[in-house]
DNA sequence: CACTCCCGCCAATTA
DNA sequence: TAATTGGCGGGAGTG
């Protein structure tokens, strides 16, 4: 069609013809002929592409590279086909043949064929709907404009609006890049949480629309200024910090787009009609009402509408109400967005071909977290870019008048944060109260994460932020590091365990702030703890900015560093670095996707970086954040132990994080990454048995601490990002036991009699065989049976042992060899392959399923140690389930 | 006539 | 200053 228009109407076509077709159709050439040729014209070109288009989407997914190209000719062809098709030809052949001439041209050119649903429909047709990770798709606004036939003004309202639900993003003048719908859920789901917070009450109320009306201004009035304010933080600005102005009045059309959408997520019906949208957007936007803007605001609701209809979110429909029929528009997309791994995990594998690269980590996160990590990658992706990407504008500076208003707009959006993390905990189905408790209970400093994200601007990321998992430091613990949960506590530091985890082949390690210890085992533990989504956000932050998580945040994570590593091993030195900026992105990323005032600029509070790590390269991402294991890489193994020595505690955890340089472990290493720390700490664990890659390594997830961390690699190979220690069995052999101080330290410093207590354990454990993995938290201690377990055999739920008092797992360690888990939180074990004792759960034991044990956080018995976080938990245990899930089938 | 919404002027922002 | 973005509203196409 739009040849035929071109070669009637536009003036600009010519161009556009060829170059638009490209190739393939020169005959088609833009000439009129009156008669037929219209049709032809038509044909020819739809042929050509219509064919593939379907191929070509499937192709797409396949190879970035063809779909690209073919897409672009053929993509609009399919919509038209789809739409037009028919009808369009008939008639043109009538057409043709009645009048020859010319008439034709001008019916042509329908309005319709040139509606801005259609241009979108033919514009997404471009590009793939789940871009491969590693492909990055570039977007040229002339190059589109012209291919489309259009003027870039119409590129500019599909572009804005879909970089509204960040499916692009603006990476530089004249260049947006394609992101596809990976991150759709996500965005939806914070958007569905915004809107929540600014509409929720409206809607809420079943709508009338009238009534959503009232409520909302009132609503606005009291409750959330900030709309009004600035309500646009949306994207960049905020984390940019200085989120330069917000240009502009623009981004209404973004913002606009954002709160479109929103009032969708939050109407109980899904149905909106545009007047209403239209009066709640001026409102918030402008207390006047006047009748033009109005209208105004209608027609821009239209072309926002006609886009998301390109999307498949809504479709138009007229509700009836008394007065008459008025026309609305009715959401058709996902309602609920659980995270999604979907595709990623999918096409994660082809990514990965870096290991310890970023993009590596970031595969990770993705596949790891849902749609988080997506983002994550994304903003890992767009590392190169700037943050502002997303916006030109965003100026550096640092305050500018703009920014005060920021602030107070930052203090609003804190509240709303505030807010919203709690709304989001109690969604989640954890318990705020918990959370809270556990950061009291925690005090660690670092520890206390949770808490201090609340209040903290950076919370807004939380709410924002969906990526928070990104971050977490990995570490791959390799053959010979080890770390010392010493560091957990100055307190903590057990000789025995150095001693321990050096023994072997440093197999064992610890992670300081981790509550975890792993070791290798043939079977695979994986322990999660906190996975939070509060640690995500509190992750985020980390690499956001924020300072003043940076403390509570350490935890927070730096940015993955090793991620995929599985398979590789990480090793990238450089990587690290990399990965933290991307993480920062992320935040950014995240918070401009926030569309209302979420976003809050991060506050200025200090945040001690992580010094950097020392050597290792991955880590370097690592430390910011926090972590603080010790990663005893083979590198450095060195390192890790000092560090390791270092008091952990609150302090210190913050710091520490050090990775260790994936490069040198061997491959088959563990991993250990931990998080540390910080956060609330989620008694789930997981024991995975080796999969198939995995041989002999045994993995520990904490929940707290990695919440996207784990992540499996595509080929099974599990790759960790998570805190997570993965010790070799062989390593293990000698050693059952880890223990990781750190995390509880904070919460409960442990006392070194306690550690060490344990650590005697441990010990005794070595009976257990190498097989046997033992996993200590700090809160907890887990003896997971291997197959082989030796004599002790965990299995018995009923163990002594495993009762260990969570008690001294919080003080400090516990550790038993014998029972196969033990828990001094109220953690939960989960073992995804064997099903050897049921029971071994301790406490809090759910259900062998792993899935059961995900879900309820609740079921853990020390609410104290694992706070809030759990909201975040939720989401990270989602992740985390997948991936559990994931990896057991594979093992099985 | 009401609904849609295309079109493109022109200002704000950037480069 | 030129170019890029994008707000905005007139007014045309549709039903």
């Amino acid at each position: 069609e739009n040849i035929f228009d071109r070669s009637r109407m536009a003036p600009k076509t010519p161009i556009k013809n060829e170059p638009i077709d490209l190739s393939k159709q020169k005959g088609c050439t833009p000439e009129r002929n009156p008669i037929t040729p219209v049709k032809i014209i038509d044909r020819p070109q739809p042929d050509p592409w219509t064919p593939t288009a379907n191929l070509k989407i499937l192709v797409s997914a396949a190879s970035p590279d063809m779909r690209d190209r073919e897409k672009k000719k053929e993509l609009f062809r399919p919509i038209e086909n789809s739409e037009q098709s028919d009808t369009p030809d008939s008639l043109q052949y009538d057409i043709v043949d009645d009048s020859t001439v010319d008439e034709f041209e001008k019916q042509r050119p329908s309005r319709k064929q040139k509606s801005l649903g259609l241009l979108c429909q033919k514009f997404l047709a471009r590009y793939p709907n789940y871009p491969l990770s590693t492909e990055k798709t570039t977007i040229s606004l002339d190059e589109v404009a012209s291919i489309l036939g259009v003027e870039r003004r119409r590129i500019y309202d599909i572009v804005n609006v879909l970089e509204s639900l960040h499916l692009v993003s603006r990476v530089a003048k004249n260049q947006y890049s394609w992101h596809g719908r990976h991150n759709l859920s996500q965005t939806l789901k914070l958007l569905q949480e915004a809107g929540e917070l600014q509409y929720g009450e409206l809607m809420t109320s079943q709508h009338k629309e009238q009534d959503l009306e009232y409520k909302f201004e009132k609503r606005k009035k009291e409750t959330i200024p900030d709309s009004q304010n600035r309500p646009l933080l949306d994207f960049s600005e905020s984390d940019c910090s200085s989120a330069s102005a917000n240009s502009r009045k623009d981004k209404s059309l973004r913002i606009m787009s954002q709160k479109f959408v929103m009032l969708f997520l939050v109407s109980k019906t899904k149905i909106v009609t545009l007047d209403i949208a239209a009066k709640i957007l001026i409102e918030e936007t402008q207390d006047t009402v006047d009748h033009s803007k109005f209208k105004t605001k209608v027609r821009r609701l239209y072309d926002i509408a006609n886009v998301l209809t390109s999307l498949g979110l809504i479709k138009k429909v007229h509700v009836t109400e008394e007065r008459g029929r008025k026309p609305a528009f009715k959401w058709i997309g996902p309602v609920e967005f659980p995270e999604k791994t979907d595709e990623l995990n999918g096409h994660s594998p082809t990514s990965d071909p870096l290991p310890g690269t970023q993009r590596g980590a970031c595969v990770q996160y993705q596949t790891s977290a849902t749609g988080k990590q997506r983002f994550t990658r994304h903003a890992s992706f767009n590392s190169a870019q700037p943050c502002e990407a997303n916006r030109r504008k965003v100026s550096s500076e640092p305050n500018s008048p703009h920014q005060e208003k920021q602030d107070e707009n930052c203090s609003k959006m804190i509240n709303l944060a505030a807010v919203c993390r709690q709304k989001i905990e109690e969604d989640t189905g954890n318990k705020a109260g918990d959370t809270e408790t556990i950061l009291n209970s925690t005090k660690n400093s670092n520890i206390t994460l949770p808490l201090s994200l609340l209040p903290v601007p950076g919370d807004s990321d939380f709410c924002v932020n969906p990526l928070p998992q990104a971050v977490f430091p990995v570490v791959q613990a390799d053959v010979p590091s080890f770390s010392l949960p010493v560091g957990i506590s100055s307190q903590a530091s057990h000789p025995s365990t150095p001693a321990a985890s050096k023994t072997e082949n440093g197999k064992p390690t610890l992670v300081p702030n981790q509550p975890f210890l792993c070791f290798p085992s043939s079977s695979l533990f994986m322990l999660c703890g906190g996975l939070q989504e509060n640690n995500l956000s509190k992750l985020l932050p980390t690499a956001g900015n924020l300072g003043n998580r940076s403390a509570e945040a350490q935890a927070a994570v730096p940015p993955a560093t090793c991620q995929k590593r599985s398979s590789h091993k990480c090793s990238s030195p450089s990587a690290p670095v990399d990965d933290e900026e991307p993480a920062a992105k992320k935040q950014m990323l995240e918070r401009s996707f926030l569309p209302l005032s979420l976003t809050v600029p991060k506050q200025p509070s200090e945040s001690p970086k992580a010094e950097s790590s020392p050597g290792s390269g991955c880590s370097a991402a690592v430390h910011l954040e926090m972590d603080h294991f010790d990663l005893a890489s083979p590198v450095a193994p060195e390192a890790a132990n000092k560090e390791p020595v270092k008091p952990l505690d609150c302090q210190e955890q913050k710091k520490q994080s050090q990775n260790k340089d994936p490069d040198e472990l061997p491959p088959g290493n563990e991993h250990i990454s931990r998080e540390n720390a910080n956060q609330p700490f989620q008694p789930q664990y997981l024991y995975v048995q080796p999969a198939a890659g995995l041989n002999s390594f045994n993995f520990l997830f904490s929940a707290n601490q990695a919440p996207g961390a784990i992540s499996l690699a595509a080929n099974q190979m599990p790759s960790l990002s998570v805190p997570c220690v993965m010790v070799p069995s062989a390593a293990l052999a000698s050693f059952p036991l880890v223990c990781s101080p750190s995390f509880t330290s904070p919460l409960a410093p442990v006392p070194d009699g306690s550690f060490s207590a344990a650590a005697p354990t441990n010990f005794s454990v070595s009976s257990l065989a190498s097989t046997t993995p033992v996993f200590i938290n700090t809160t907890a201690v887990v003896t997971p049976k291997v197959s082989p377990a030796p004599s002790v055999e965990p299995q018995q739920p009923p163990h002594p042992a495993l009762h260990l008092s969570p008690v001294l797992t919080r003080s400090g360690n516990a550790v038993k060899l014998d029972s196969p888990v033990c828990m001094g939180h109220p953690v939960t074990l989960l073992k995804l392959q064997q099903p050897s004792s049921a029971p071994l759960t301790p406490k809090s034991i759910r259900p062998a399923h792993h899935e059961a044990f995900f879900k309820t956080p609740g079921s853990l018995g020390d609410p104290v140690a694992w706070k809030k976080h759990e909201g975040n938990q939720t989401r990270n245990a989602s992740s985390v389930q997948r991936r559990l899930e994931i990896s057991s089938t594979s093992p099985d």
